[in-house]
DNA sequence: GCAACGGTTCGGCGCCGGCCGAACTGTGCC
DNA sequence: GGCACAGTTCGGCCGGCGCCGAACCGTTGC
C-alpha cells in the first residue's frame, strides 16, 4: 500500500541478496512465479514470498495472477533504470581480471536482455552496425533513428508507427555494464528486441536473463546486420590468460 | 581496495538512513568533511567514519586531504546518476499529499544542486525559458543545444569550448523528482550551474542542497532568462490543495 | 467431497551490522 | 614541546531482519 517513501527504503530493497538475485532474473523481462523466483534466489518460498511482498508493495514488481499462478514483474522502466544504473556502478573501475568468469557469466557478456532491449556483445554489435550504416546516431545524450534508418526498420519489420501514441523514451543509450560501450535502449531498442525474438533468431533461456542466437538467427543477423560469424559465437572472442577453458565455454 | 563487486554491496551502502543522508548531503556536489557529514547523519563521529570509508572503499566517494581535514565527495557522474535513478523510483506514485512538506522540504522543492547541475522549480523553469526560446532541444532521450542557444550561452559567459576534449555527456535531460518533468544536466547544465554561481546569482545553503537566488540573482535571471518575480521566490508558487501550479505547467 | 499444489502467514531462531565511547593516530598551530 | 582538534580503530552492546518449517488459505482437477 505505502509504496516507497524514500531511498533509503528502495535501495535497501535492492540491498539484499535474494531479493536483488530476484529483481535480476527479472531484469530479463519476463514475469515468474513466487517458486521460480525461490528457486533461483535459493530460499525457501515462505522466505521468497516475504521478499516479492515487499516489492510489491514498494511498487517496484508488480504481480498478476493466472489460473494458480502468480506472476511477478518488473513494475516499470524507470525501476529497470535504476536497477541497470546500479549494476552500471557496481561494475565501475573493478579491474576485468578480478571479474569471476563462469560459463554462465559468459552467456550473460555474449548476450543478454536488459529489460525489454538486448544487451552484451550482441547489443552493442547491432548498435554498432546501426550506427555504421547511419541508421541510427547514437550519443552518449541519447538517440536519434535517421530517416534512412526508419525505413531500414520498417522493412526489417518494426513497428514505429506506435511512438508518437506512446510517452515512452523513443531511443536512448543504454550504458553496457559488460562491455563498458553502449546499445540502444529505448522504444526502438524495445521493438528490435521483439522482432528477433519473433523471427525466431533470438530465444530467451528461461531462468536468466541470457540469450542465445538460434541457428535461423545465425544468417539472419549476418544478412541483415552484417555481423560476422565470430561475433555470432557465444565463446569469447579472444582466449585470455587466465580465462576458463575454451571447449568448456563454447557450449553454453 | 575491494571496489564493489555486484549491484547487491551498492545497493546496500545506499539503503542505510546515515550513509544515505551523507550520500543526499554531498548531491549537492560540494565536498564536506567527516564531522560534517556526521552531523548531518546524526551519528557519531566515529560511526560516521566507519559509514565513510566502506564508501570510499566501495569507490562510490573519492576523499582528499588537505590541511588537517579530510574531504569526501561523490566519486564520479556515475555515481550521482544512480542516486538520482533510486530517487526518481522513490518518489514514483507517492501521491503529492502523502509527501511532507517542512520549510527546509520547500526550500529544496525551489532550488537545490543535483550533484552539479541545478533543480527543482528553478531549475525547470530555466529549462523551459531556453526550450521557450529554441536554445535547447530536450526531448526525453536526451538534449541538443541549437546554434542560437551556443550562441546564447557564450553571450551569458558559459564555458562549452571544453565540450570536445571532455568525455562528459553534454546535455541531458534530469528527471526531476520534486516536479516531474526534466531539468538540463549533463555538461550544460553544469556550466549553467557554476556561471550562476561566479555570477553570484545564486548561492549554495552549507549543510543542504538548497540553494537560494541572491538579489542580483532575482534581476539577473528575469533579465536572461525572463523568469518572473513569483517562480523566482521560495514561497509554494501557489497554496493549492495538492495539485502541480497550472501556470508553471502551461509554458512547457 | 478430497487431494495436490501454488502461495502466504506466523512464530521463533540466529546473525549481521549499525551504534557508541574510549583509546589512539596524525596534523596543524602556538 | 604541548595543546587542540580531525579522524580512525577497537570492543562490546543490541536491535532488526533474513531465514526456515509448519500451519493455513485458495484454486484446480479428480
Amino acid at each position: 500500500m505505502a509504496a516507497a517513501a524514500n531511498m533509503v527504503e528502495v535501495a535497501a530493497l535492492v540491498g539484499d541478496t535474494a531479493r536483488a538475485t530476484m529483481l535480476a532474473a527479472l531484469m530479463g523481462g519476463q514475469s515468474l512465479t513466487a517458486t521460480e523466483l525461490a528457486f533461483l534466489a535459493r530460499v525457501s518460498r515462505s522466505t521468497a514470498s516475504e521478499h516479492l511482498a515487499k516489492l510489491v508493495n514498494a511498487r517496484l514488481l508488480t504481480v498478476i495472477s493466472r489460473r494458480r499462478f502468480r506472476y511477478y514483474r518488473i513494475a516499470s522502466p524507470l525501476v529497470a533504470r535504476m536497477l541497470e544504473s546500479i549494476k552500471a556502478v557496481a561494475a565501475i573501475e573493478v579491474p576485468p581480471r578480478h571479474q569471476p568468469r563462469s560459463a554462465q557469466d559468459d552467456a550473460l557478456r555474449f548476450a543478454r536482455t536488459c529489460y525489454d532491449h538486448l544487451a552484451g556483445r550482441l547489443g552493442v554489435a547491432i548498435a554498432d552496425a546501426l550506427i555504421a550504416r547511419n541508421f541510427v546516431v547514437l550519443s552518449e545524450d541519447g538517440g536519434m533513428v535517421t530517416n534512412l534508418g526508419r525505413r531500414f526498420l520498417s522493412d526489417f519489420g518494426v513497428d514505429l508507427a506506435s511512438e508518437l501514441r506512446s510517452n515512452r523514451i523513443f531511443c536512448r543509450a543504454c550504458l553496457d555494464w559488460s562491455e563498458r560501450r553502449h546499445h540502444i535502449a529505448g522504444l526502438v531498442g524495445a521493438q528490435l528486441l521483439r522482432r528477433c525474438f519473433d523471427l525466431d533468431w533470438l530465444a530467451r533461456d528461461r531462468d536468466t536473463r541470457a540469450v542465445k542466437v538460434t541457428p535461423a538467427g545465425r544468417t539472419g543477423l549476418r544478412d541483415t546486420f552484417g555481423l560476422d560469424p565470430e561475433t555470432l559465437t557465444a565463446a569469447a572472442p579472444k582466449t585470455r590468460d587466465h580465462a576458463a577453458p575454451v571447449a568448456a565455454r563454447a557450449r553454453r
